[in-house]
DNA sequence: CTAGGGTTAG
């Protein structure tokens, strides 16, 4: 239960009254005015009225910065800028370098939940700060700078402010505002290598570089962050033990998240539904709802994440029913409303076992306005099931929504190409060309040794590139033998003018597996984090190359993994 | 004179 909200603005009711009486009787706020900082600051958030007059009657620089401080942290932290404005006016309280952490991180989380962000509170204090001569002073103001920045999405300012500190002023601190701050903009191989430069790790540095190998799929970094950690510690801590479960689990390891989470200590609703989901999209949904069973069995109540990964766990298990059940219930057995997210993950479920028709009408009884997400599920689903005019449905509400779409543009163009209404293709061809619309292109990460190499099709960056290409040749040979055909059916025709099958045979998910295979002992794990969906093609070429080459493959791709072993997948061959 | 920074996972 939260505590009971503040009933009252009015100093009358403000309960340190008696207190501030007697500071008054007995002198202490003559003798020493900033005897009233405590009195104000902890009356901010529940009684700024009295707050104020308290520091209209006794202002010092003390006690306007412990207010700021609490407003700072408190539900409004505009207030924080604001008190700082009345303290400027006030002739008898100046700022110094205490007034401005708590300010800018006031101004870092007016950012926070807001587009677009208003980054002009903290630009003007930063100005102000450095008027007085305090940049690049104080390793406090730097560090809470350096976070302003990161929470504006303005790296490079935050890059400037840790430059411009004295070398002697970065301590650890500083270093993780800054891996934070790359962290936050989604540069995980630079938070890697920025860690590898910093004297020192704590915990925090840890969470920042486990995080990024969850992100990488960047296995063995985030073991050696693991034994780094475990090397000083007796037991894991919640946090950490959270992040390293996910980056198991994010790079397909999932014993390793299993030992992390029994040895993990005051599990909380965060760990409990990073390891159901992981179970969930790494072969193993039935494993999950276990896991959720025993969740419940012990007590801890599922949050609406919970019942995404669940949800999510029914859709890749194709437990129907039971996904449905859940949903429903949810409302009365957990008193969670189902969001948007978790209607999507019941439309996957549907969509996925072929009941295309129920999936739509869930869609048009869902109590939002249906987005992109919701529709796209369909699409996929109408695409895997060949279902021309649903899916053509589901494209058209998606392309009112989101005329850039790029899935649905592909979608119509490979329907009217496959039925011949070439006016059709040509007509959304050229609107995707005057709209620019293009798809991402595909990339692939395989970490060996410890270093994370990223692939794009046809790439040749690679210094063992000649290599990479004899081996592919290799594989191309292998697969064909083993009666391979090329499928390129899912090549689209705006990627370039190439041939298709050339186009086919060098994407990226081929080129780490290449590296892979030559850089790595027969028997050894072969990880590739892919972006986008895994194509069909090379789905079943690593297939067949899990079993001729005897290699366990892990790839995780854009929604799920896929664990190829003895030429079959986890995934049952249904993504 | 007093006090202060980084806090992650789905």
């Amino acid at each position: 239960m939260p505590p009971p909200a503040a009933t009252t603005t009015t100093t009358g009711s403000f309960p340190n009254k008696a207190l501030h009486a007697r500071l008054l009787r007995n002198g202490a706020l003559n003798a020493d005015p900033s005897a009233a900082a405590p009195l104000a600051a902890s009356a901010a958030n529940s009684s700024l009225p009295y707050a104020l007059s308290l520091l209209q009657a006794h202002p010092t620089t003390f006690s306007y910065n412990t207010t700021i401080r609490s407003l700072a942290h408190g539900p409004s932290p505009h207030l924080a800028v604001a008190l700082y404005r009345s303290m400027l006016l006030n002739p008898l309280s100046n700022p110094n370098n205490y007034t401005y952490p708590p300010l800018l991180a006031a101004c870092a989380r007016l950012l926070a939940a807001r587009s677009p962000k208003p980054a002009a509170p903290g630009t003007a204090v930063h100005a102000s700060l450095f008027r007085r001569g305090l940049d690049s002073r104080d390793r406090f103001i730097s560090a809470s700078l350096l976070s302003f920045y990161a929470a504006a999405g303005d790296l490079p300012a935050a890059r400037q402010v840790f430059d411009r500190s004295p070398p002697n002023q970065r301590d650890l601190p500083l270093w993780n505002s800054l891996l934070h701050a790359y962290l936050s903009q989604g540069l995980y191989t630079q938070v890697l290598h920025l860690s590898r430069q910093m004297p020192a790790a704590d915990e925090v540095t840890l969470l920042a570089l486990v995080s990024a190998c969850a992100h990488l799929g960047a296995l063995d970094t985030g073991r050696w962050a693991h034994a780094y950690y475990a090397r000083t510690r007796r037991s894991t801590t919640r946090n950490l033990g959270t992040a390293l479960l996910n980056m198991y689990m994010r790079c397909g390891d999932v014993e390793s998240a299993w030992s992390v989470f029994r040895e993990t200590l005051d599990k909380d609703v965060r760990t409990w539904s990073v390891m159901i989901a992981g179970l969930a999209v790494n072969g193993l949904p039935r494993d999950a709802l276990d896991l959720f069973a025993e969740m419940k069995s012990i007590g801890m109540d599922p949050d609406s994440i919970t019942m995404t990964a669940v949800l999510s766990a029914c859709a890749h298990a194709g437990m129907v029913d039971e996904g449905k059940g859940f949903l429903g219930c949810m409302p009365v057995e957990y008193r969670l409303q189902p969001t948007i997210e978790h209607y999507g993950c019941v439309v996957d479920l549907l969509g996925r076992a072929g009941k295309l028709e129920e999936a739509l009408a869930l869609i048009k009884s869902v109590p939002f306005e249906a987005d992109v997400v919701l529709w796209g599920a369909l699409l996929v689903a109408c695409r895997v099931h060949k279902n021309v005019h649903i899916g053509q449905m589901a494209a058209r509400e998606i392309l009112k929504l989101d005329p850039r779409h790029a899935g649905a543009c592909v979608f119509l163009s490979n329907v009217y190409a496959a039925d011949g209404k070439w006016d059709l293709v040509q007509e959304v061809r050229n609107s995707m060309k005057e709209h620019r619309i293009f798809k991402p292109p595909g990339s692939s990460i395989v970490e060996l040794d410890g270093v994370v190499y990223e692939f794009l099709s046809g790439d040749h960056s690679h210094p063992q590139s000649d290599r990479i290409y004899a081996m592919l040749d290799e594989v191309c040979k292998t697969v064909s033998l083993k009666g391979h055909k090329p499928s390129t059916k899912q090549v689209t025709f705006d990627i370039d003018e190439e041939d298709k099958e050339v186009c086919l045979s060098q994407h990226s998910e081929k080129l780490a597996l290449a590296l892979g295979l030559i850089s790595t002992k027969r028997g050894a794990v072969i990880r590739i984090v892919k972006n986008l969906r895994i194509c069909e093609d090379c789905h079943s070429v690593m297939k067949i190359v899990s079993e001729v080459y005897d290699r366990v493959i892990v790839v995780r791709d854009r929604n799920r993994f896929h664990h190829f072993k003895n030429g079959s997948c986890s995934c049952l061959d249904y993504w």
